[in-house]
Formats: structure tokens, C-alpha cells, sequence
RNA sequence: GCCGGAGUGAUGAAAUUGGUAAACAUGCGCGACUCAAAAUCGCGUGCCGCAAGGCUUGUGGGUUCAAGUCCCACCUCCGGCACCA
């Protein structure tokens, strides 16, 4: 027996994969197609840490078993390169972020490709590739012209850090997701797309969905969709009306104040009635300027100010009530102005009961209500309404419809999803295909012309002035315009982040194409995704983009399916050995390339599968690498147990092994199956011996999780083709039945003692063994015998 | 507050329809080999107890011959949403 030698093994199979190219997935394959797909990372500079590849050695494994079993398999690799962290990268550490994403990538599939990651590299795609970017653009000038992407200037959410503005999707807490800087609201020219017109069938489509139902559940509740009735209010003395979204109408009777968001426009247009309008404007501008986390402080007391002389009249009793400025009321929710009903929200209770404001219970449990209890809090649920004029009685839910009607109201839909802002103030983007013309306004720039390329700077930093740093571009802004030939300027503003993340699993199975963004026979072959992994943090955001996305290529039939991803599995993280998050602040990282060195590849890669269950956060621990390695010697021992005979005797493990690591590995349970054959490799190691073929029928399914040591076997034994081009093993269920089985023997459930018999004894039988076994004896002693229960070929339980 | 998920040894964890709780692995202890150490191999390792035996899956109750698993109540932790009208 040769010594195991991993670095030299590893070498030599690195290779000779690449040249035999086993890893390619054909375009033309009559085979049946398995798309699986990681989330590509960007190509940050510290290199991957242990906790990383994570993700991808599951889809390595799960994508090897595939092949093996007969599919052509596509798992590709790419790069999501553009957006902030390689911009803040590039400068802080000086370099152009075209240098520093080309350099950081070569470093990444250096590390992806030790690990042993079976990727076709002949369909890397890169974002930032004008190849690529073109298409990112093409889809964006498609949007423009269905009316998707519009140009926009309320306030939208602005990180002073970043110097940027930014998506609802972006924020954390009120804060920048990437710097954790408060956000403050700032009014700025911007593109955005209209995702909320795709937000019914976002939720709607999740049903269909294989996904965690915590990421469906996560992305119910962004999109937030309430049911209710916008409401119109007159202004006493006046020809304006203030329309308000409630989810409510049943207890429009018990509106007694109305409130309107600080930035509504409607505290202009009632300027010079306002007798106290210095106050309102000062309290107005005092709150636009808070940042968002100052304005939504939890436990924060409400606050407001009434317009004196202003009086709105209740459509349903026409009573005149007040109507204060609070910045309670957001502004972009609804119609950023709300009817309060304080005995029925709490919100409004609370502000209610703060400035002596009346508070008319209009629903009640119990009917006929002969008091109107003194309210410790708003009853926010059903009931029947009281107070309500001609409804009086009515069940509130009956009653909403009906005053709907009653008050000329409309039924209407809200979300709380937001469109999306699209432009950044940032260089490190997609350009936006967009010209502007003194006298056509806004032109796209002709698809002929695409892509829009990203022009070299000197200085590549934010500006902070709104724009972007590429308006100081002269050469590159100032263009003719494609309508008139006049003088004009592209957009200065780029793409967000997530923008080229949207659809790069498209791209993948047609990546040379120059003609269209995919063909559309590429993309029914492949398409939708089999299996998507990646981080949990992609719940909002880009599993959001990428599904409104692809809802628009289907709608200009680019694509052919509904969704994109229908299966979707979320790694745990590994954390630290200190339990922390793995971070070179903290100094606590662990490098696979260290790992690899010392234990091996694939002891690395089984003991990242065999930490625990996949989606568990998990600390590393490096002492752990040990048994998986012990696992992986024990392994390479067994060859010198070969003989010519078959050992019949192991065929039973054998082939239940097979089933549970081919189920286990379908349903993302590596750890057990792992567990698995580290049973049979115990088994096998005290076995007098075994047969090549048996001991072939475990290299098989060991495989896809170690293939380095696997493959070396494969060819020590005698095979000469790729063992990862060869069959999955089928099992055997006729040698998987055992013919000794243990049957336990209880007495009142408790256990006391057990029986070696053979399999399928009948009951009359195993009564009779169990009662006359020694310690069942001494159990039941004298006492009488009430139930006797017998679960074949496992237990016996008697009742005493 | 609303919604989703989870609580099992020293640690990561396992337990098809309710049927031997703690598989597998690490760690730890003892032993073998060795001048010694590492590596390797063997034995042991939930808790209490000398033993017989008793107890044990967050807590309390229930159903059942039998509960980690089902039902009810509660506690704790993690995640999502949140002045969203």
C-alpha cells in the first residue's frame, strides 16, 4: 500500500480534471438537465475564510451526486464585483476597483479551485464585464419603456458616509446596511423601478415555492400587503380634501381627529389659513430633518401640533374634527395622512389621550352596549359597531363595506414595500443607458450602442454633492443626442449593488451570447434553478430583486418560468472558534488554504459537512478536523482488505448506507449521511474483508464528498476512467435484510432486558421468549400479566 | 406587539409512522506501542449510587402499554416585520 499523500494526490487530480474537462455541462446534451447554484460572492480582498465555501462544497456534493446519476449537470461560478465594498476596497487600498476586483478573483478561484469544486469554469461570468453589463442595461432600457423605471425627486433615504442614496432595502434599523450610519431623508433627482406593480404576484407565487418558510414568511412581511379603503375628507371652508388609507372604515364614526404626515403637501396649500402657521412650520421642519432612527425611537412620546382654524369634516356623521401635524404619520405610507380613531388604534389612543382629545368607542363586544366602558387602552379587534348612526349593531366586519359605500370611499391596496431607488451617487456601478436632451428629455440610449462602458477616472471618489463622480467626465458625459443630434448628457447616476445579481443565473447558460441577454432554447433546457444556496441575509433583498426581475423578463418573454429559484436551501454560518463572527477586525479567521495544507481537501470538506445540520450557525473547531481526516486514513487502509470472494455478510450495511447517503444528500442532511458511511467504514475496517466491487460501491457514494482520495482509489484498484464520470450506485433491497434483529423486552415501559432472535418471528413466539428470559421472570414475578404488546422484530412491552 | 423557528451529554450533534434517548465525531480518562513525544490502536466516558437500582431531552400538566416526538399552559433564546394607519 502506497502512503496517503494528499498534496501530491490533489495536485494531480486538480489537473487532470481540467484537461479531460469532466466537469463541462453540454448545451446539446440529450441527458436530463440539473441547474444548481450558488449565490456568487463578491471578491472581497481578504480571500475566503473557512466559513465561505461552505455553501458551495453542499451544492459540490449534491451536483456530483447529479452526475453520477445520469444528469447534465450545470454548476456555475461567478462574480458579483461592482458595488460598494470593492469600491471601498479599491480606496482605501489605492488601486483602481477594476484592478483590485481582477486581482481578488484570480485569488478566489485559486482557493475555490484547492477545495476541489467540480464548477465549469468555461461559464464564469463577471458583473462587471461590459460583455455582461450590457445586457443589465438592456433589461433597465426595457423597463423604461414599459414605464418600470421612472425619474423621481422625493426625498429618498441618503447615507452622509457612503455618500449615496439609497434603497429601502439597504437600510438596517434606519441605518446604512453597510456602514451603520443613520440615514437622513434628502431630496434627490433619481431613477427608480416600480416593483410594487409586481408585489401581488410576488406573494401570490411564493406558494409555489420550495423554499424555508421562514424566507417566505420574511418576504410576506416586507412586501406587507393590508386591505382597506382610501376615505375622502373635506376641509371645512375650503375646496381642498384630505384622502386617508385605513384598514378600518368600520370605525369611521369614531374618528375624531385627522393627522397628516409633516412633509404633506397639504400644510402649504392651507398656509394662509393656518392661524398658528409659524409652529406648524417649524414643527414640520424640525422632523423632516431628524434621522430615521431619531423619528421612530421606540417608546418615543408622540408628538403634535393642531392647525388652528383648519376643521375636517367626518363623511359618516359630518361632525367637524381637528386636524394636527404629527410625525407619527409617515409620509410614504398610504396617503401620507391618516383619520384617527382612538378608541381603536393604539397609536392614536395614545396621542389622543395626550392632547384631551375625544375618544368614542364605536366597536363593542357585547351588544346592546348599555355604557360606553372607560377605555385603559385601544380595542383593536371585532366586535359590534355602536355610536354608528344607522349601522348601530352591525358586525364590524359586515359594516366595512357597507360604510365604504355609505361615505363615496374606495376599496384599496397597500404595501409596505417601496419602489425601488435605483441610482447611486457612486462610480463603482453600472452606468445607466440613459442621454438627457434640453430639448427631447430623457433619451435611452439605442441598443446598438450598448453597452454603456464604465469610463476609466482619475478619481474614482463619492463627491457628495448628489451626483455621481463620473459628471466631472466632460469627454464622457457630453454626447449628441440619438433623437435630434442636439447637444446632451448621460445619466451620471450608476446602478445599485444588486443590480447585475438580478439575473447572472441566466447568464451562466448562454454566457458568449452577443446577440441577445440568453437564447431562448438555452433557457428552457436549463431553467428554473433545481437547487439555490446562499446566505439568509439575501431574504430581502436580493431574492426580492431577482424575483421581480425575472417576473419582468417573463413578461417581455425573455424567460419562460415564473420564478427563478425553485428550491432554495440557506447555509448556517461558521462562526469563529471564539464564537464570534469570523472577521479579520477580531483576528479570530481560519484560512481553508491552512486547513487543506494540513488535513487534506477532502477531510476539509467532510468535516464542513459533517459540523452539523446545514443550516445551523456552527463554531469551527479545528480540532474536529481530526476525526473527519481519521475517517478519510480509514478509508485508504481498506484497500489492502481486498480479496476475490464477496463478504457477504456486509452487504446488508452496505447497501442500507447507499439509500440513507442518496436521501440524505437530496434533503440536505450531509451530517447524517456523512455519519453514515463513517458506520460502514467502522464496520468494514474490523470485517475480515471485503470484495473490490463492495469496496467500489463505497468509493462511489463517497465521491461527491471526498473526491480527491476517492478518485486515487478508483484508479489504485484498477478503473481507468474519472470515478466522478461513473454510475451512482442503486441498492439492493433484498441485501438489505438482516436476519438477526435485537428485540428489546419492557416490563411497564421500562426497558429490562433483550432478545437475539431471527427476523419475522411470530407473536405467539416471541411471547413466549420474552416471558421466560431470566430477567422478564424476575420482573414479573406473581404478578399478573394485563397486556402484552409486540412490535415486530423491535419490542415487547408487558403490562404487569 | 405580530409572525416564523429552536431549547437533548463537556462540545458539534443523532433519533423514518410515538417503540432501546445520546448514534457518529470531538474532547477527556486509562491502557498498549515508544528512551520519550506525536501519530496509531484498545477500553471507558449522561447524572446519582459501592451495588441493587433510580433519575434524565427548557418548566409544569395531560393523552398512551410506551412521549425528545402528540395535546394544553408557561419560560428562555434566535430570526423577520414594526408609529405601515
Amino acid at each position: 500500500m502506497k502512503k496517503y499523500d494528499h498534496k501530491k494526490i490533489e495536485k494531480k487530480w486538480q489537473k487532470e480534471w481540467i484537461d479531460k474537462g469532466i466537469y463541462k455541462t453540454e448545451d446539446t446534451s440529450k441527458k436530463n438537465s440539473f441547474y444548481i447554484l450558488d449565490m456568487f460572492p463578491y471578491p472581497s480582498g481578504s480571500g475566503l475564510h473557512v466559513g465561505h465555501p461552505k455553501g458551495y462544497i453542499a451544492t459540490d456534493v449534491y451536483s456530483r451526486m447529479q452526475r453520477m446519476k445520469g444528469f447534465n449537470v450545470l454548476h456555475p461560478m461567478g462574480w458579483d464585483a461592482f458595488g460598494l465594498p470593492a469600491e471601498q476596497f479599491a480606496i482605501k487600498n489605492k488601486v483602481h476597483p477594476r484592478i483590485a476586483v481582477e486581482k481578488n478573483v484570480a485569488r478566489y478561484k485559486e482557493q475555490l479551485q484547492m477545495i476541489g469544486l467540480d464548477y465549469d469554469w468555461s461559464r464564469e461570468v463577471n458583473t462587471t464585464d461590459p460583455e455582461y453589463y450590457k445586457w443589465t442595461q438592456w433589461t433597465f432600457l426595457k423597463m423604461y419603456e414599459k414605464g418600470l423605471a421612472f425619474e423621481s425627486d422625493e426625498p429618498i433615504n441618503w447615507c452622509d458616509d457612503c455618500k449615496t442614496g439609497l434603497a429601502q432595502e439597504d437600510l438596517e434599523d434606519g441605518a446604512c446596511e453597510r456602514c451603520g450610519n443613520p440615514v437622513i431623508k434628502k431630496p434627490l433627482r433619481q431613477w427608480v423601478l416600480k416593483i410594487t406593480d409586481y408585489a401581488d404576484r410576488m406573494l401570490e407565487d411564493l406558494e409555489d415555492l420550495n423554499w424555508p418558510e421562514y424566507i417566505k414568511e420574511s418576504q410576506r412581511n416586507w412586501i406587507g400587503r393590508s386591505e382597506g379603503a382610501e376615505i375622502t375628507f373635506k376641509i371645512k371652508d375650503s375646496d381642498l380634501s384630505l384622502d386617508v388609507f385605513t384598514t378600518r372604515p368600520d370605525t369611521l364614526f369614531g374618528a375624531t381627529y385627522m393627522v397628516v404626515a409633516p412633509e404633506h403637501s397639504m400644510l402649504t396649500e392651507l398656509k394662509s389659513s393656518i392661524e398658528n402657521w409659524s409652529e406648524i412650520e417649524t414643527y414640520a421642519k424640525d422632523s423632516v430633518n431628524k434621522t430615521e432612527i431619531e423619528r421612530t425611537a421606540e417608546g418615543k412620546e408622540k408628538s403634535g401640533v393642531q392647525l388652528i382654524g383648519i376643521k375636517a369634516i367626518n363623511p359618516a356623521n359630518n361632525e367637524e374634527i381637528p386636524v394636527w401635524v404629527a410625525d407619527y404619520v409617515l409620509p410614504q405610507y398610504g396617503t401620507g395622512a391618516i383619520m384617527a380613531v382612538p378608541a381603536h388604534d393604539q397609536r392614536d389612543f395614545e396621542f389622543a389621550q395626550k392632547y384631551k382629545i375625544p375618544i368614542i368607542m364605536v366597536v363593542c363586544t357585547h351588544y346592546p352596549a348599555h355604557s360606553c366602558p372607560v377605555l385603559e387602552e385601544a380595542y383593536p379587534g371585532k366586535g359590534h359597531l355602536v355610536f354608528s348612526g344607522k349601522f348601530d349593531g352591525m358586525e364590524s366586519d359586515k359594516a366595512k363595506d357597507k360604510i365604504i359605500k355609505f361615505v363615496n370611499g374606495k376599496k384599496k391596496v397597500n404595501y409596505k414595500l417601496r419602489d425601488w431607488v435605483f441610482s447611486r451617487q457612486r462610480y463603482w456601478g453600472e452606468p445607466i443607458p440613459l442621454i438627457h436632451c434640453e430639448k427631447c428629455g430623457v433619451v435611452p440610449v439605442p441598443e446598438k450602442d450598448l453597452p454603456v462602458r464604465l469610463p476609466d477616472v482619475e478619481n474614482y471618489e463619492p463627491t457628495n454633492t448628489g451626483e455621481s463622480p463620473l459628471t466631472s467626465i466632460d469627454e464622457w458625459v457630453n454626447v449628441s443626442c440619438p433623437s435630434c443630434d442636439g447637444p446632451g448628457t448621460r445619466e451620471t447616476n450608476t446602478m445599485p449593488q444588486w443590480a447585475g445579481s438580478n439575473w447572472y443565473y441566466l447568464r451562466y447558460i448562454d454566457p458568449q451570447n452577443k446577440d441577445a441577454l440568453i437564447d431562448s432554447k438555452k433557457e428552457k433546457k436549463f431553467m428554473p434553478v433545481d437547487v439555490y444556496v446562499g446566505g439568509v441575509e439575501h431574504a430581502t433583498r436580493h431574492l426580492i430583486y431577482a424575483r421581480f426581475w425575472h417576473k419582468f423578463l417573463y413578461d417581455i418573454k425573455v424567460v419562460s418560468d415564473k420564478e427563478p429559484f425553485m428550491e432554495l436551501h440557506n447555509q448556517g454560518l461558521i462562526l469563529a472558534e471564539d464564537g464570534r463572527k469570523m472577521s479579520k477586525r477580531w483576528d479570530n479567521t481560519v484560512s481553508p488554504d491552512d486547513m487543506i495544507e494540513r488535513f487534506g481537501a477532502d477531510a476539509f470538506r467532510t468535516y464542513e459537512m459533517f459540523m452539523g445540520p446545514f443550516e445551523n450557525a456552527i463554531s469551527w473547531n479545528t480540532d474536529g478536523m481530526v476525526g473527519t481526516r481519521r475517517f478519510i486514513d480509514k478509508i485508504w487502509k481498506l484497500q489492502d482488505k481486498i480479496v476475490e470472494e464477496e463478504n457477504t455478510s456486509i452487504d446488508a450495511i452496505l447497501h442500507t448506507t447507499i439509500q440513507k447517503v442518496e436521501g440524505d444528500i437530496q434533503s440536505f442532511k450531509f451530517n447524517t449521511a456523512i455519519s453514515a458511511m463513517m458506520i460502514l467504514a467502522n464496520t468494514l475496517e474490523d470485517a475480515v474483508s471485503l470484495s473490490k466491487k463492495q469496496f467500489e460501491l463505497f468509493l462511489r457514494i463517497l465521491a461527491p464528498f471526498a473526491p480527491y482520495v476517492t478518485e486515487e482509489l478508483w484508479h489504485e484498484i484498477g478503473n481507468k476512467e474519472s470515478i466522478h464520470v461513473n454510475e451512482w450506485p442503486s441498492y439492493d433491497t433484498k441485501k438489505m435484510k438482516v436476519d438477526q434483529v435485537t428485540v428489546v423486552l419492557q416490563v411497564n415501559g421500562k426497558v429490562r432486558s433483550s432478545i437475539e432472535v431471527t427476523a419475522g418471528r411470530k407473536e405467539s413466539e416471541i411471547r413466549e421468549l420474552a416471558l421466560s428470559d431470566e430477567v422478564i421472570e424476575k420482573w414479573i414475578d406473581g404478578k399478573e400479566i394485563k397486556k402484552f404488546i409486540y412490535v415486530k422484530d423491535k419490542i415487547v412491552n408487558v403490562v404487569v
